[in-house]
Order: structure tokens, then sequence, then C-alpha cells
DNA sequence: CACGATACGGAACAACGTTCCAGTTAGCAA
DNA sequence: TTGCTAACTGGAACGTTGTTCCGTATCGTG
């Protein structure tokens, strides 16, 4: 969940009490900033939220992209985590359709990031592939329950759905509902072929 | 070509001669800079360069993106100019080749331009549709003439070609020669079914 | 409790974007 | 040519930002 300093090995050591408290502050503090003002906001606001020194920012999080992409992970993380759980406490259904509006709310804080990720930095290069590696299993998990109770077709990809949910959030921002009735339009769409023989995802 | 002031219609007042000037020696340095440092150079450096003051600089071009969208199309301008005078130079196959060669050299000074593209300032927006716009027709008539002249097959498409140089170039910046082994390489691909029935760009 | 290692805060510095205006210059009319 | 006005110019100056540095405070341990 989350690892101590920057980038390469995990975390090489348990890290002190106050330390600890000052990573964590400064993660929830530049989560929120980030999906405020983008991830080009200014250092300050974020040390300043985390009620927290420039120097602690930069003794754990030497680069700013080190920061960029510890959110980014722990946000996925956080994101993944919640699927089991609304399975578990939901039928099929609902909990695919919970977790997809929570994947759009997810995808709705990463404003600013797509432009970082193609900028060649190499500390990025990773993330698309976290995102993927976390995600893809969870919303297949939600899928193949969903459609063994013949709630929806079984020839869902993924894949497929997570890129097209990301694309239907991006573009809005604004807290409007629209992508909450693009979600459930979708699903609707998979329930179209819930028994029968299906199409396409 | 070169539209004085920022963004909106052409220009408006034919622009003094001294301000004249100052455009020109700016969209040139500007040039420069952008494919020495990427668009993200500092501003100093561009007016320092064109040998001008920061004020100067700001009367014109407001907005930074004002700066990049007119210097991206002063520069497409000049690219899809040299397209008629290659072709009236030399023979089809020849101009094709060299005008490509060209082309890959634009692409090649548009370092950290992508990112911007997609940072979602509208002012870009119209960048895509100009670079189309200008481009296509020019390469289209290039291929039409070698194909009429038996040199190459006649089923290229321009736009397809384009974005494949486009990302041939892209990825590798330094002055080795492999862009323009890559290239010889796709003519030589063009020619391959010349007389006979081909398959495909 | 005392001590060493670790971490903290925030002042300080450098670099940058942007504004502002006193001085200069181009264009035009007499 | 000369004189006038509007347009243009240069660069100092200001506010903001990223980053470093080090005296001080805190943690963990024997």
């Amino acid at each position: 969940m989350d690892d101590g300093p920057s980038s390469p090995g995990r975390h090489r050591q348990p890290l002190r009490a106050d330390a600890q408290r000052s990573v964590d502050a400064l993660l929830a503090a530049a989560a929120q900033v980030f999906a405020e003002s983008g991830v080009d906001a200014p250092v300050r606001q974020i040390t300043a939220r985390a009620d927290v020194g420039a120097g602690t920012l930069y003794r754990h999080f030497p680069q700013r992209s080190d920061l960029i992409a510890a959110v980014f992970r722990r946000e996925v993380d956080a994101c993944a985590a919640v699927g089991p759980t609304l399975a578990a406490q939901y039928e099929p259904l609902e909990a695919l359709t919970r977790w997809l509006e929570r994947f759009a709310g997810f995808v709705a804080t990463k404003r600013g990031l797509s432009a970082a990720l193609h900028s060649g930095d190499p500390a990025y290069d990773s993330l698309p592939g976290y995102f993927q590696q976390h995600f893809e299993p969870v919303l297949a998990d939600l899928l193949d329950s969903a459609a063994r109770a013949g709630a929806i077709r079984s020839d869902a990809d993924p894949w497929d759905l997570l890129r097209a949910i990301g694309n239907l959030a991006v573009p809005l921002e604004d807290g409007d509902d629209h992508t909450q009735r693009m979600i459930s339009l979708l699903v609707d769409g998979l329930r179209y072929g819930a028994g029968s023989a299906p199409r396409q995802a």
C-alpha cells in the first residue's frame, strides 16, 4: 500500500513513526490537491495542507514524479480493494455497477496525469502496467460473478470496459451525473444478452 | 504564413515595420529554442536569442500557447511549401523521398509538443486539423505523381504514411540516420507493387 | 533516562513568468 | 523636411515556484 521513500525497492527500513505520519499526510494531501488543481499544482499547496515543511516532502519524495507515482499507486490500490468488499456485500450486478462508479470517480481525479504520462519521464513507465495489473483482475471477477448469476452476458472484456469508462469519465471533470448515466447505460448493455447468445463487449 | 498577433482572426492591422521584425525574430528564435529544449523552454532564452525584450514577446504573444501555435503553423507552412518545389525539380520518386525526409525533420523538432497537445488547453485544438489539412494534400500529390509515373503502387494512403513517419521520427531525437533508413524502407515498400496489383499501404 | 540517529520546519536562494512604464521609433500630414 | 501621435520597445521589478540547507526537535533504544 504505502512504500516509504522514493522509487526502487519497496521500503528499505521500517520508517520512524513520525516519518510514517509525514508520508501519510503528504500522500493524503497530494491526492486532494492533485484532484483539485491537477498534478502541476504548487508544492507549497501540498506541504501546507499536509501541515509539513518543504524539506520533509523532499526527504521522502526527491522527485515530483515520485510523489505522483506514489499517490497514483495508493489510489489504484484503494480502488481495487473496494472490489472484493462490494462483491461480498451486494448481489453481483449491484456490486459491479457500484464498483464501476467508484472506478469512474478514480479516473476523474486524474486530470493532467495523462499529459505527465506521455512526457517521456521514465519514472512513469511502470504506471500503466500497474493500472492494468491491479484493475483488470478485480473487474474480471465482478464480471464473472455477474455472468454466473445470469445477470449479464459472459463475453465482456474487462480491459475494454476499463478503457471505455476511462474515456467516458475523463472529459467531464465537473460533478454532473453524466458519467454515472453512461455507466448505467453500459451495464444495461451488458445485461442485454444475459441469458441468450450475446454479441460483443 | 505569419499572422501578427495572437489567436483569433488572422491579422487585424498591417503591423508596423519594427513590430513585424520583432515577430519574425521571435518566431525564428522560438523555433530554434523549441527544437533544442522543448516547448517548455524558459521565456528569457527565447527573448535573448531574438534580441528582444520580454515586453515585446508578451505584446505579440500574450499566451505561451499563442507562440507555440504560431511557430507550429509557420513550420507546417514551410514544410508543406517544399512539396511543390521538389515536385517541379526532381522526378516523382525522388521528390517524394526528399519530401518525406524533410517531413521527418519537421517532426523531429516537435519534442514535448505532443504533451502540450493533450494538456487540454483549447488553444491547441485547431493544430491537429491544421497539420492534416496542410500536409495531406501535399503528400497526396507527390504520391499521385509517383504512381502515375509507375514508380510506386497507387493505393498508398497519405494520412497513414504521415502518421507512420511521425511515429518513426519521434522517439529518436538524436541525429542518427535511423529515421532516414526507415523512410527509404517505406518508399521501397511503396515501389514493390509498382506495376502490378498492390495490396495495402 | 540519556544518547545517537533520524526527521522536521521554514528561512533562504535561484530561476522563472509576467507586468509595467519611461523612453524610443515608425508612419503620416503639413 | 519637420513635427506630431500612436505604436512599439526594453528591461527593471514583482510575485510565484522549485529546491536546498541546517539548527532544532523527535524517536527508538540500551
